[in-house]
Formats: structure tokens, C-alpha cells, sequence
DNA sequence: ATGACATATGAGATATGA
């Protein structure tokens, strides 16, 4: 089985793209973030013909998730309880699988903060502890689950380009967004990539300006974060950079794919 | 200090992103 999260910033904007990712990838869960329409404006058909079903979060412009997946998941949960003044951000399925039984699939678009004085800086840690807390109350560690999106948090220095020292006070990279994520960890989630990559730079989201994707200078943002049962089934992560390049006419999303392999 | 790029809105310039 293929779990995979994608950040693809306008999904009528990437809509061709995200078809030959499918077709080339051929994941079977997709967590997909920054939607940016509504849900009477998502392309069902569209997916539906290439075989995937889709449970969908959106809203006008902005934000908006997605799930697709081969077979119709069970929607357990339509938002983030609590926060649905800071736009449609979260999203929950579930499926009974032959080999997790009842395997729960969560995908987020966590806040940007935008500055530190900014007021959607506090409004971003608060929403990650309202994101703590639902995810306490809604799932076991000892339950195969799988919590992927884009966290807009650079958990450790080696997930940006930017060196220790400029980033005391950078937004992304602050100890108090640092310690909202290790706080989802200490529930029992664990960032699968890094687990089999412990000394890796790899990003996977790079500005549009400036070259930075050919430069290199880029952030580590996108996670597929998951329980003990779903990460001992994994047998490979990739950060798919090759879907971050422009493809003949087609735009790319500023963030790169992530998929996994679980046995 | 600003803008670089890109998407969406609404029909031009502005908001948002990370």
C-alpha cells in the first residue's frame, strides 16, 4: 500500500499535474492540501476516472483538503472541532484494510503564522494544540493511524536551509512551534521519513522566487506522521522532487509529493 | 525596505503563501 501527502497549492490550478502524478505514482491513500476552491467546485469526475474517490474539506479561495483514495473511505471527521474560524484544514477517513483492519487516515493544512507579531502567529499554536488535543481524544497510539499534511514547522535544524543562528526567531522555526510538534509525537506519532533518514537534508517545499528549487533552499514542512503499526510496515519514503520541476507547460506546486510504502 | 513567483478574486490591484 502507497500513503501519500501533497501540498498543491490551487487544485484547478494543478489539476493535469496531479493526474500524471497519480497516473505515475499510483497511490492508493492521498492527503491533499491548499485545494484553494469549494467542495461544489472539486473535480470528482475527474478523479473518479482515473479511480480514485475523494472525501473533500474545501472552501472558496483559500486552504481546503482532500483525501483520495481507491476505495470510498468512512469521513470521521469534517474540520478541526473548535477552529472553524481558521478555514478548512482538516479531514478524516477510515477503511477496514487487510492488512491494519481499521486504518484511520488524517490530512492537514496547519496554519502559517505569517510573522511573529502577527495575531495568526498565537492563533497558529493554539490551533496546533487544539490539534493535540483532538487527536488525544480521537485516536490510540495503538491504533494504526496515519497524520500527514503540510505543518508549516521546521521541526529541527536539519529540515531547513537556513543556519541555526538566523533562526531563533523565524517563523517556522521557533521553540514554541517546535515544541507544538514534538507535542504530537509525544502522542505516539512518529515522522516516518525522518525515522529512516535520521541524517538527511532533504526538503520538500521551496520558494518560487529566486531559483530556490535549483538552488536547493528549501524547508521540510510536509510529514507523513504515523502510529507504531503503520510504521513498522514501512518499507520506503520518498520526497518526490522530480514533481516539484515544471513538466512541459504545466506549473508545479511550490511543495514536492511525499509518499511511503507499507508492506 | 521592497520584491521576487504563483494562485485566487474579480475584472485591477490586492491578499495570501512560507
Amino acid at each position: 500500500m502507497r500513503i501519500a501527502t501533497w501540498n498543491v497549492n490551487g487544485l484547478r490550478a494543478r489539476l493535469d499535474f496531479v493526474l500524471h502524478w497519480l497516473q505515475s505514482r499510483q497511490p492508493d491513500i492521498v492527503g491533499l492540501q491548499e485545494l484553494k476552491l469549494t467542495d461544489e467546485q472539486f473535480p470528482h469526475d475527474a478523479f473518479e476516472a482515473a479511480g480514485y474517490q475523494a472525501a473533500v474539506h474545501g472552501q472558496k479561495a483559500w486552504n481546503g483538503v482532500a483525501i483520495l483514495s481507491r476505495q470510498a473511505g468512512e469521513v470521521t471527521q469534517r474540520g478541526l472541532p473548535g477552529e472553524d474560524d481558521f478555514g478548512s484544514r482538516l479531514v478524516t477517513a477510515q477503511w477496514t484494510t487487510p492488512q491494519f483492519g481499521e486504518l484511520s487516515f488524517t490530512t492537514v493544512y496547519c496554519p502559517n503564522g505569517k510573522n511573529l507579531e502577527h495575531d495568526d502567529y498565537s492563533k497558529k499554536l493554539t490551533w496546533f494544540d487544539s490539534l493535540a488535543a483532538h487527536w488525544a481524544s480521537a485516536h490510540s497510539s495503538e491504533e494504526p493511524a496515519v497524520l500527514c499534511g503540510d505543518f508549516n514547522i521546521c521541526p529541527t535544524e536539519l529540515d531547513s536551509h537556513h543556519p541555526p543562528e538566523e533562526t531563533i526567531d523565524r517563523i517556522f522555526h521557533t521553540a514554541e512551534e517546535r515544541q507544538r510538534f514534538e507535542s504530537l509525537l509525544d502522542r505516539g506519532l512518529i515522522d516516518i521519513y525522518r525515522r529512516r533518514n535520521p541524517d538527511e537534508r532533504v526538503y520538500s517545499w521551496w520558494d518560487y522566487r529566486d531559483g530556490s528549487f535549483h538552488r536547493n533552499l528549501g524547508l521540510r514542512i510536509d510529514f507523513l506522521l504515523a502510529t507504531k503499526g503503520v510504521t513498522e510496515r514501512v518499507v520506503d519514503v520518498v520526497i518526490d522532487r522530480d514533481y516539484r520541476k515544471k513538466q512541459d507547460d504545466l506549473t508545479a506546486s511550490d511543495h514536492a509529493p511525499v509518499y511511503a510504502d507499507l508492506e
